[in-house]
DNA sequence: TAGTACCAAGCAAGCGCTTGGTGCGGCCAG
DNA sequence: CTGGCCGCACCAAGCGCTTGCTTGGTACTA
Protein backbone atom coordinates (compact mmCIF):
# COMPACT_ATOMS: atom_id res chain seq x y z
CA UNK A 1 0.00 0.00 0.00
CA UNK A 2 1.65 3.26 -1.17
CA UNK A 3 0.10 4.89 2.08
CA UNK A 4 2.02 2.72 4.56
CA UNK A 5 5.29 2.43 2.63
CA UNK A 6 5.46 6.52 2.38
CA UNK A 7 4.96 6.64 6.52
CA UNK A 8 7.30 4.04 6.92
CA UNK A 9 10.00 5.79 4.40
CA UNK A 10 9.28 9.72 6.92
CA UNK A 11 8.95 8.22 10.23
CA UNK A 12 12.70 6.73 9.87
CA UNK A 13 13.33 10.15 8.22
CA UNK A 14 12.39 11.64 11.16
CA UNK A 15 9.83 13.58 9.28
CA UNK A 16 6.83 12.60 11.37
CA UNK A 17 6.39 10.32 14.75
CA UNK A 18 6.33 6.93 14.86
CA UNK A 19 2.51 5.68 15.07
CA UNK A 20 3.33 3.59 17.62
CA UNK A 21 5.63 5.60 19.84
CA UNK A 22 3.78 7.87 22.65
CA UNK A 23 3.49 10.54 20.94
CA UNK A 24 2.38 9.31 17.35
CA UNK A 25 -0.22 7.62 19.66
CA UNK A 26 -1.31 11.26 21.22
CA UNK A 27 -1.12 12.47 17.19
CA UNK A 28 -3.71 9.77 16.21
CA UNK A 29 -6.20 9.82 19.14
CA UNK A 30 -5.75 13.92 19.26
CA UNK A 31 -7.04 13.86 15.14
CA UNK A 32 -9.74 11.83 16.04
CA UNK A 33 -11.00 13.95 18.93
CA UNK A 34 -10.53 17.42 17.57
CA UNK A 35 -12.21 15.93 14.07
CA UNK A 36 -15.64 14.71 16.19
CA UNK A 37 -15.49 16.98 19.46
CA UNK A 38 -13.49 19.98 17.75
CA UNK A 39 -10.06 21.71 19.07
CA UNK A 40 -11.61 24.09 21.40
CA UNK A 41 -14.20 21.60 22.89
CA UNK A 42 -11.27 18.99 23.20
CA UNK A 43 -9.61 19.08 26.58
CA UNK A 44 -6.50 17.45 27.50
CA UNK A 45 -8.30 15.34 30.05
CA UNK A 46 -10.08 13.89 27.40
CA UNK A 47 -7.13 13.32 25.34
CA UNK A 48 -5.46 12.25 28.19
CA UNK A 49 -8.12 9.42 29.09
CA UNK A 50 -7.96 8.20 25.05
CA UNK A 51 -4.99 7.47 25.31
CA UNK A 52 -4.62 6.32 28.91
CA UNK A 53 -2.58 8.87 30.85
CA UNK A 54 -2.64 11.35 33.06
CA UNK A 55 -3.52 14.90 32.02
CA UNK A 56 -0.33 16.42 32.62
CA UNK A 57 1.62 13.96 30.77
CA UNK A 58 0.74 15.44 28.02
CA UNK A 59 3.21 18.23 28.59
CA UNK A 60 6.04 15.98 29.04
CA UNK A 61 5.64 15.13 24.59
CA UNK A 62 4.33 19.11 23.84
CA UNK A 63 4.69 22.51 25.14
CA UNK A 64 0.65 23.31 24.77
CA UNK A 65 -2.41 22.04 23.24
CA UNK A 66 -1.61 24.19 20.14
CA UNK A 67 1.58 22.30 19.62
CA UNK A 68 -0.29 19.13 19.17
CA UNK A 69 -2.87 21.12 16.67
CA UNK A 70 0.15 22.44 14.63
CA UNK A 71 1.83 18.59 14.92
CA UNK A 72 -1.53 17.01 13.57
CA UNK A 73 -1.35 19.57 10.80
CA UNK A 74 1.82 19.69 9.78
CA UNK A 75 2.60 15.69 9.57
CA UNK A 76 -0.57 15.24 7.45
CA UNK A 77 0.56 17.72 5.21
CA UNK A 78 4.23 16.42 5.20
CA UNK A 79 2.93 12.53 4.27
CA UNK A 80 0.30 13.73 2.10
CA UNK A 81 2.70 15.66 -0.29
CA UNK A 82 4.91 12.49 0.05
CA UNK A 83 2.26 10.06 -1.41
CA UNK A 84 1.21 12.98 -4.36
CA UNK A 85 4.53 13.23 -5.34
CA UNK A 86 5.03 9.52 -6.14
CA UNK A 87 1.60 9.52 -7.84
CA UNK A 88 2.34 12.54 -9.87
CA UNK A 89 6.12 10.40 -10.94
CA UNK A 90 4.06 7.39 -11.82
CA UNK A 91 1.43 8.94 -13.76
CA UNK A 92 1.88 9.23 -17.96
CA UNK A 93 -0.52 11.47 -19.70
CA UNK A 94 -1.58 15.29 -18.40
CA UNK A 95 -5.13 13.55 -17.71
CA UNK A 96 -4.08 10.72 -15.56
CA UNK A 97 -1.85 13.01 -14.12
CA UNK A 98 -4.83 14.98 -12.96
CA UNK A 99 -7.43 12.25 -12.05
CA UNK A 100 -4.11 10.97 -9.82
CA UNK A 101 -4.14 14.46 -7.75
CA UNK A 102 -7.67 13.93 -7.71
CA UNK A 103 -7.85 10.33 -6.11
CA UNK A 104 -4.65 11.18 -3.79
CA UNK A 105 -6.92 14.34 -2.48
CA UNK A 106 -9.75 12.17 -2.25
CA UNK A 107 -8.09 9.51 -0.38
CA UNK A 108 -6.44 11.59 1.80
CA UNK A 109 -9.60 13.30 2.97
CA UNK A 110 -11.54 9.89 3.29
CA UNK A 111 -9.31 7.04 4.07
CA UNK A 112 -6.22 7.03 6.32
CA UNK A 113 -5.30 10.41 7.09
CA UNK A 114 -9.20 12.05 6.81
CA UNK A 115 -9.65 12.75 10.73
CA UNK A 116 -6.33 15.25 9.99
CA UNK A 117 -7.62 16.48 7.17
CA UNK A 118 -10.66 17.32 8.61
CA UNK A 119 -8.79 18.94 11.57
CA UNK A 120 -6.48 21.15 9.05
CA UNK A 121 -9.92 22.43 7.11
CA UNK A 122 -12.22 23.03 9.99
CA UNK A 123 -9.83 23.89 12.73
CA UNK A 124 -7.48 26.40 10.64
CA UNK A 125 -8.24 29.96 12.24
CA UNK A 126 -7.41 27.61 15.53
CA UNK A 127 -4.14 28.23 14.68
CA UNK A 128 -1.65 31.10 15.84
CA UNK A 129 -0.76 32.99 12.53
CA UNK A 130 2.98 32.09 12.64
CA UNK A 131 1.78 28.92 12.98
CA UNK A 132 -0.76 29.25 9.65
CA UNK A 133 2.09 30.37 7.82
CA UNK A 134 4.74 27.28 8.77
CA UNK A 135 1.99 25.01 7.39
CA UNK A 136 1.03 26.85 4.31
CA UNK A 137 4.62 27.29 3.48
CA UNK A 138 5.01 23.36 3.46
CA UNK A 139 1.74 23.14 1.30
CA UNK A 140 3.72 25.10 -1.58
CA UNK A 141 5.13 21.96 -2.96
CA UNK A 142 1.39 19.81 -2.91
CA UNK A 143 -0.40 23.26 -4.90
CA UNK A 144 2.08 23.35 -7.00
CA UNK A 145 1.73 20.11 -8.22
CA UNK A 146 -1.46 20.58 -8.60
CA UNK A 147 -1.03 24.14 -10.96
CA UNK A 148 1.35 21.98 -12.54
CA UNK A 149 -0.71 19.32 -13.46
CA UNK A 150 -3.54 21.89 -14.50
CA UNK A 151 -1.20 24.11 -16.80
CA UNK A 152 0.10 20.72 -18.24
CA UNK A 153 -3.98 20.13 -19.21
CA UNK A 154 -4.77 23.09 -20.80
CA UNK A 155 -1.42 23.00 -23.27
CA UNK A 156 -3.25 19.70 -24.24
CA UNK A 157 -6.34 21.42 -24.99
CA UNK A 158 -8.16 18.92 -22.58
CA UNK A 159 -9.46 22.42 -19.93
CA UNK A 160 -10.63 25.44 -21.04
CA UNK A 161 -10.86 26.92 -17.71
CA UNK A 162 -8.68 29.54 -15.68
CA UNK A 163 -6.98 26.89 -14.22
CA UNK A 164 -6.87 29.53 -10.54
CA UNK A 165 -10.56 29.34 -10.54
CA UNK A 166 -11.08 25.35 -11.06
CA UNK A 167 -8.29 24.77 -8.68
CA UNK A 168 -10.28 26.67 -5.99
CA UNK A 169 -13.60 24.79 -7.08
CA UNK A 170 -11.68 21.43 -7.28
CA UNK A 171 -10.68 22.33 -3.59
CA UNK A 172 -14.12 22.62 -2.54
CA UNK A 173 -15.66 20.18 -4.43
CA UNK A 174 -13.31 17.08 -3.23
CA UNK A 175 -13.07 18.54 0.39
CA UNK A 176 -16.75 18.86 1.08
CA UNK A 177 -16.95 14.94 0.04
CA UNK A 178 -15.97 14.37 3.60
CA UNK A 179 -19.28 14.87 4.39
CA UNK A 180 -21.12 12.72 2.68
CA UNK A 181 -18.82 10.41 0.92
CA UNK A 182 -19.33 6.60 2.39
CA UNK A 183 -16.51 4.40 1.41
CA UNK A 184 -19.23 1.08 1.90
CA UNK A 185 -21.75 3.20 -0.15
CA UNK A 186 -21.84 1.93 -3.89
CA UNK A 187 -19.80 4.88 -4.91
CA UNK A 188 -16.19 3.66 -5.37
CA UNK A 189 -13.37 6.61 -4.56
CA UNK A 190 -11.88 5.93 -8.05
CA UNK A 191 -15.75 6.48 -9.52
CA UNK A 192 -15.79 9.44 -8.15
CA UNK A 193 -12.25 10.33 -9.11
CA UNK A 194 -13.21 10.10 -12.62
CA UNK A 195 -16.86 11.80 -12.20
CA UNK A 196 -14.61 15.10 -11.06
CA UNK A 197 -12.15 14.75 -13.74
CA UNK A 198 -14.70 14.36 -16.39
CA UNK A 199 -16.17 18.06 -14.61
CA UNK A 200 -12.98 19.70 -15.75
CA UNK A 201 -12.61 18.36 -19.26
CA UNK A 202 -13.93 21.14 -21.92
CA UNK A 203 -16.89 20.44 -23.15
CA UNK A 204 -17.82 20.84 -27.02
CA UNK A 205 -18.77 24.92 -27.64
CA UNK A 206 -21.36 23.78 -29.78
CA UNK A 207 -23.51 22.19 -27.41
CA UNK A 208 -26.15 24.93 -26.53
CA UNK A 209 -25.07 26.54 -23.81
CA UNK A 210 -28.90 27.99 -23.71
CA UNK A 211 -29.83 29.51 -21.07
CA UNK B 1 -32.63 44.46 -4.01
CA UNK B 2 -33.83 40.96 -3.52
CA UNK B 3 -32.30 40.44 -0.18
CA UNK B 4 -33.16 43.41 2.14
CA UNK B 5 -36.71 43.21 0.31
CA UNK B 6 -37.23 39.81 1.45
CA UNK B 7 -35.80 40.36 4.59
CA UNK B 8 -38.17 42.93 5.65
CA UNK B 9 -41.10 40.82 4.62
CA UNK B 10 -39.84 37.94 7.15
CA UNK B 11 -39.25 40.45 9.67
CA UNK B 12 -42.83 41.99 9.37
CA UNK B 13 -44.27 38.14 9.49
CA UNK B 14 -42.13 37.72 12.82
CA UNK B 15 -40.12 34.97 10.88
CA UNK B 16 -36.97 36.79 11.48
CA UNK B 17 -35.48 39.68 13.96
CA UNK B 18 -35.65 43.04 13.23
CA UNK B 19 -31.96 44.09 12.05
CA UNK B 20 -32.81 46.86 14.10
CA UNK B 21 -34.13 45.58 17.35
CA UNK B 22 -31.35 44.30 20.17
CA UNK B 23 -32.16 41.06 19.85
CA UNK B 24 -31.15 41.81 15.64
CA UNK B 25 -28.25 43.24 16.77
CA UNK B 26 -26.84 40.91 18.77
CA UNK B 27 -27.07 38.02 15.87
CA UNK B 28 -25.55 40.25 13.26
CA UNK B 29 -22.52 40.90 15.51
CA UNK B 30 -22.67 37.01 16.72
CA UNK B 31 -22.48 35.85 13.11
CA UNK B 32 -19.55 38.10 12.72
CA UNK B 33 -17.54 37.57 15.80
CA UNK B 34 -18.73 33.95 15.69
CA UNK B 35 -16.92 33.46 11.77
CA UNK B 36 -13.80 35.58 12.38
CA UNK B 37 -13.33 33.85 16.20
CA UNK B 38 -15.50 30.88 16.29
CA UNK B 39 -18.11 29.76 18.32
CA UNK B 40 -15.96 28.23 21.14
CA UNK B 41 -13.36 31.13 21.18
CA UNK B 42 -16.30 33.59 21.22
CA UNK B 43 -17.12 34.66 24.56
CA UNK B 44 -20.20 36.24 25.43
CA UNK B 45 -18.34 39.14 27.19
CA UNK B 46 -16.70 39.82 23.94
CA UNK B 47 -20.25 39.39 22.59
CA UNK B 48 -21.12 41.93 24.61
CA UNK B 49 -18.59 44.42 24.23
CA UNK B 50 -19.16 44.58 20.63
CA UNK B 51 -22.89 45.31 21.21
CA UNK B 52 -22.25 47.52 23.89
CA UNK B 53 -24.08 46.16 26.77
CA UNK B 54 -23.28 43.92 29.84
CA UNK B 55 -22.14 40.36 29.39
CA UNK B 56 -25.00 39.82 31.89
CA UNK B 57 -27.83 41.53 29.76
CA UNK B 58 -27.45 39.31 26.38
CA UNK B 59 -29.30 36.56 28.79
CA UNK B 60 -32.35 38.48 29.13
CA UNK B 61 -32.70 38.33 24.92
CA UNK B 62 -31.19 34.27 24.74
CA UNK B 63 -31.25 31.70 27.04
CA UNK B 64 -28.08 30.71 26.66
CA UNK B 65 -25.22 31.14 24.22
CA UNK B 66 -26.27 27.61 22.08
CA UNK B 67 -29.15 29.34 21.28
CA UNK B 68 -27.95 32.69 19.92
CA UNK B 69 -25.69 29.90 17.46
CA UNK B 70 -29.03 28.20 16.87
CA UNK B 71 -30.43 31.50 15.75
CA UNK B 72 -28.00 32.47 13.51
CA UNK B 73 -27.99 29.65 11.78
CA UNK B 74 -32.09 29.26 12.02
CA UNK B 75 -32.76 33.01 10.64
CA UNK B 76 -30.10 32.54 7.59
CA UNK B 77 -31.69 29.62 6.54
CA UNK B 78 -35.29 31.20 6.51
CA UNK B 79 -33.87 34.22 4.88
CA UNK B 80 -32.17 32.22 2.27
CA UNK B 81 -34.77 29.91 1.34
CA UNK B 82 -37.00 32.75 1.20
CA UNK B 83 -35.05 34.55 -1.81
CA UNK B 84 -34.28 31.07 -3.22
CA UNK B 85 -37.96 30.54 -4.08
CA UNK B 86 -38.35 33.87 -5.44
CA UNK B 87 -35.57 33.76 -7.21
CA UNK B 88 -36.96 29.99 -8.93
CA UNK B 89 -40.21 31.14 -9.58
CA UNK B 90 -39.01 34.14 -11.58
CA UNK B 91 -36.89 31.65 -13.86
CA UNK B 92 -37.41 30.38 -17.16
CA UNK B 93 -35.98 27.21 -18.52
CA UNK B 94 -34.43 24.62 -16.36
CA UNK B 95 -30.82 26.10 -17.27
CA UNK B 96 -31.83 29.85 -15.99
CA UNK B 97 -33.18 27.96 -12.84
CA UNK B 98 -29.98 26.41 -12.11
CA UNK B 99 -28.38 29.23 -12.79
CA UNK B 100 -30.03 30.97 -10.34
CA UNK B 101 -29.50 28.76 -7.74
CA UNK B 102 -25.84 29.00 -8.13
CA UNK B 103 -25.98 32.23 -8.04
CA UNK B 104 -28.25 32.72 -4.99
CA UNK B 105 -26.01 30.32 -2.90
CA UNK B 106 -22.74 32.38 -4.27
CA UNK B 107 -24.78 35.49 -2.96
CA UNK B 108 -26.29 34.14 0.59
CA UNK B 109 -22.14 32.99 1.10
CA UNK B 110 -20.26 36.00 -0.17
CA UNK B 111 -22.80 39.05 0.15
CA UNK B 112 -25.11 40.01 3.20
CA UNK B 113 -25.51 36.81 5.19
CA UNK B 114 -21.86 35.30 4.27
CA UNK B 115 -20.78 35.45 7.95
CA UNK B 116 -24.25 33.25 9.22
CA UNK B 117 -23.39 31.18 6.24
CA UNK B 118 -19.64 30.76 7.04
CA UNK B 119 -20.72 30.14 10.38
CA UNK B 120 -23.77 27.74 9.72
CA UNK B 121 -20.27 25.54 7.91
CA UNK B 122 -17.77 25.59 10.24
CA UNK B 123 -19.75 25.82 13.46
CA UNK B 124 -22.33 22.88 12.71
CA UNK B 125 -20.93 20.63 15.39
CA UNK B 126 -21.55 22.82 18.25
CA UNK B 127 -24.95 22.40 17.90
CA UNK B 128 -26.47 19.81 19.88
CA UNK B 129 -28.25 17.23 18.36
CA UNK B 130 -31.82 18.08 18.69
CA UNK B 131 -31.23 21.95 17.08
CA UNK B 132 -28.77 19.98 13.95
CA UNK B 133 -32.27 18.39 12.85
CA UNK B 134 -34.31 21.55 13.92
CA UNK B 135 -32.03 23.55 11.38
CA UNK B 136 -32.20 20.39 9.13
CA UNK B 137 -35.49 20.57 8.72
CA UNK B 138 -35.15 23.83 7.67
CA UNK B 139 -33.44 23.53 5.06
CA UNK B 140 -35.67 20.56 3.58
CA UNK B 141 -37.25 22.59 0.95
CA UNK B 142 -33.96 24.77 0.52
CA UNK B 143 -32.46 21.23 -0.93
CA UNK B 144 -35.99 19.72 -2.86
CA UNK B 145 -35.57 23.51 -4.91
CA UNK B 146 -31.92 22.29 -5.81
CA UNK B 147 -32.87 18.14 -6.23
CA UNK B 148 -35.77 19.73 -8.54
CA UNK B 149 -33.57 21.93 -10.78
CA UNK B 150 -31.36 19.55 -11.43
CA UNK B 151 -33.83 16.49 -12.15
CA UNK B 152 -35.32 18.99 -14.93
CA UNK B 153 -31.84 19.49 -16.34
CA UNK B 154 -31.18 15.42 -17.02
CA UNK B 155 -34.85 15.74 -18.51
CA UNK B 156 -33.68 18.40 -20.46
CA UNK B 157 -30.86 16.51 -21.85
CA UNK B 158 -28.41 18.86 -20.38
CA UNK B 159 -26.60 17.34 -17.41
CA UNK B 160 -25.60 13.36 -17.27
CA UNK B 161 -24.30 13.02 -13.80
CA UNK B 162 -25.99 11.31 -10.90
CA UNK B 163 -27.92 14.75 -9.21
CA UNK B 164 -27.31 13.41 -5.70
CA UNK B 165 -23.42 13.23 -6.45
CA UNK B 166 -23.13 16.20 -8.85
CA UNK B 167 -25.27 18.45 -6.43
CA UNK B 168 -22.80 17.19 -3.47
CA UNK B 169 -19.93 18.22 -5.35
CA UNK B 170 -21.49 21.67 -6.30
CA UNK B 171 -21.95 22.38 -2.57
CA UNK B 172 -18.73 22.48 -2.02
CA UNK B 173 -17.36 23.82 -4.65
CA UNK B 174 -19.96 26.76 -4.18
CA UNK B 175 -19.15 26.79 -0.31
CA UNK B 176 -15.56 26.97 -0.24
CA UNK B 177 -15.83 29.89 -2.74
CA UNK B 178 -15.68 32.04 0.60
CA UNK B 179 -12.31 31.04 1.88
CA UNK B 180 -11.32 32.74 -1.72
CA UNK B 181 -13.38 34.82 -3.34
CA UNK B 182 -12.92 38.65 -3.54
CA UNK B 183 -15.58 40.95 -4.26
CA UNK B 184 -13.39 43.52 -5.48
CA UNK B 185 -11.50 41.26 -7.61
CA UNK B 186 -11.67 40.76 -11.50
CA UNK B 187 -14.19 38.04 -10.98
CA UNK B 188 -18.25 38.79 -10.56
CA UNK B 189 -20.17 36.47 -8.72
CA UNK B 190 -22.03 36.46 -12.30
CA UNK B 191 -19.09 35.42 -14.53
CA UNK B 192 -18.50 32.49 -11.24
CA UNK B 193 -21.90 31.11 -11.70
CA UNK B 194 -21.72 31.05 -15.30
CA UNK B 195 -18.43 28.78 -14.99
CA UNK B 196 -20.02 26.40 -12.53
CA UNK B 197 -22.71 25.90 -14.51
CA UNK B 198 -21.05 25.22 -17.34
CA UNK B 199 -18.92 22.51 -15.17
CA UNK B 200 -22.26 20.70 -14.86
CA UNK B 201 -23.13 20.85 -18.52
CA UNK B 202 -22.98 17.22 -20.31
CA UNK B 203 -19.91 17.22 -22.54
CA UNK B 204 -19.80 16.04 -25.92
CA UNK B 205 -19.44 12.14 -25.92
CA UNK B 206 -17.19 12.68 -29.03
CA UNK B 207 -14.21 14.38 -27.28
CA UNK B 208 -11.83 11.92 -26.17
CA UNK B 209 -11.98 11.57 -22.20
CA UNK B 210 -8.39 10.11 -23.19
CA UNK B 211 -6.60 8.52 -20.23
C1' DT C 1 -48.22 49.78 36.56
C1' DA C 2 -46.60 46.45 33.71
C1' DG C 3 -43.06 45.22 30.66
C1' DT C 4 -38.70 45.83 28.27
C1' DA C 5 -33.92 46.59 28.37
C1' DC C 6 -30.29 46.81 30.87
C1' DC C 7 -26.48 47.13 34.96
C1' DA C 8 -23.24 45.58 38.77
C1' DA C 9 -21.45 41.99 41.07
C1' DG C 10 -20.14 37.58 41.48
C1' DC C 11 -20.52 32.25 41.69
C1' DA C 12 -19.28 27.49 40.49
C1' DA C 13 -17.17 24.83 37.23
C1' DG C 14 -13.84 23.79 34.05
C1' DC C 15 -9.79 25.06 31.64
C1' DG C 16 -4.58 24.79 30.25
C1' DC C 17 -0.64 24.13 32.36
C1' DT C 18 3.05 23.65 36.35
C1' DT C 19 5.37 21.36 39.84
C1' DG C 20 7.92 17.90 42.32
C1' DG C 21 8.48 13.41 42.38
C1' DT C 22 8.40 8.00 40.95
C1' DG C 23 9.42 3.61 38.31
C1' DC C 24 12.09 1.50 35.06
C1' DG C 25 14.94 0.02 31.08
C1' DG C 26 19.51 0.59 29.08
C1' DC C 27 24.39 1.50 29.52
C1' DC C 28 28.85 1.73 31.11
C1' DA C 29 32.70 1.93 34.68
C1' DG C 30 34.78 -1.06 37.99
C1' DC D 1 28.89 -9.52 36.07
C1' DT D 2 27.06 -5.86 38.44
C1' DG D 3 26.12 -1.49 40.90
C1' DG D 4 25.23 3.19 39.95
C1' DC D 5 23.05 6.38 37.32
C1' DC D 6 20.85 8.82 33.57
C1' DG D 7 16.86 9.99 31.04
C1' DC D 8 12.40 8.88 29.31
C1' DA D 9 7.60 8.35 30.36
C1' DC D 10 4.51 9.19 33.50
C1' DC D 11 1.74 10.34 38.12
C1' DA D 12 -0.69 13.17 41.79
C1' DA D 13 -1.99 17.39 43.11
C1' DG D 14 -3.37 21.68 42.40
C1' DC D 15 -2.79 26.83 40.88
C1' DG D 16 -4.58 30.77 38.66
C1' DC D 17 -7.61 32.21 35.43
C1' DT D 18 -11.60 32.35 32.31
C1' DT D 19 -15.96 30.79 31.29
C1' DG D 20 -21.23 30.71 30.86
C1' DC D 21 -24.62 32.07 33.52
C1' DT D 22 -27.40 33.97 37.83
C1' DT D 23 -29.13 37.31 40.86
C1' DG D 24 -31.27 41.44 42.51
C1' DG D 25 -32.05 45.70 41.31
C1' DT D 26 -32.79 50.21 38.23
C1' DA D 27 -34.34 53.40 34.36
C1' DC D 28 -37.38 54.27 30.87
C1' DT D 29 -41.47 53.69 27.96
C1' DA D 30 -46.38 52.83 27.03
Amino acid sequence: MEFSQSARELVRAGRISDPAGPRGRLLREAAILFREVGYERTTVRMLADKVGIQSGSIFHHFRSKEEILEAVMEETVILNTAIQDKAVAAAGSPAARLRALILCELRAINKETGDAMSVLHYEWRCLSRPRQQKILRLRDRYESNWMDALGAMVEAGLVREDIFVLRRLLTGAIGWTVNWFRPDGPLSLEDLADRILGLTLRRDPALPSSL
